[in-house]
DNA sequence: GATCACTAGGGTAATTAGGGTC
DNA sequence: CTTGTCCTAATTACCCTAGTGA
């Protein structure tokens, strides 16, 4: 079947292992995360996950979103 | 110059023990810092906090120029 | 065809989050 | 006002063996 994966797919595919070194979390955590449906997710053949590497990037932009920063007052 | 953000993936993430074990304090102290804002902090998609490495570092510099400059010597 | 690194899967400890209190 | 400690629930880390990927 030739679908049509030509157009949008350069996209860059990442391991477990990959997203776990960025997340700075276990291989394992990031296979619970694409269990528990927290982060897509795309089997090859043989059962392996790979993830889109934007997505990952999107996740890791969560920077500082803790607290908007209140008025300072010396 | 200033540490800019834009290419923050390939930054070392420390988990909260450790940030807690390099400043000597509570893990529980770090995550009040993350709160309120006083740290920088990255979010697991489990909710699970990592801090920047090289934010840890800048910080513990801070604290050592605090009291540790005996008047600089010619 | 054979080798090596990585991954899936399950099960059990260790950390962390969150609130409340001193 | 900041820190340390109490609790419970949730998330994560490390153990193993077999199969997949390159």
């Amino acid at each position: 079947m030739s679908t049509t994966v030509h157009a949008g797919s350069t996209e860059r595919l990442l391991t477990p292992g990959e997203v776990a070194a960025l997340f700075r979390v276990d291989p394992k955590t990031v296979t619970r995360w694409a269990s528990a449906g927290r982060i897509g997710s795309i089997r090859t053949p043989g059962g392996h996950r790979r993830f889109r590497e934007s997505e990952v990037r999107s996740m890791l932009a969560d920077l500082t979103s803790e607290a908007t920063l209140p008025p300072a007052r010396p």
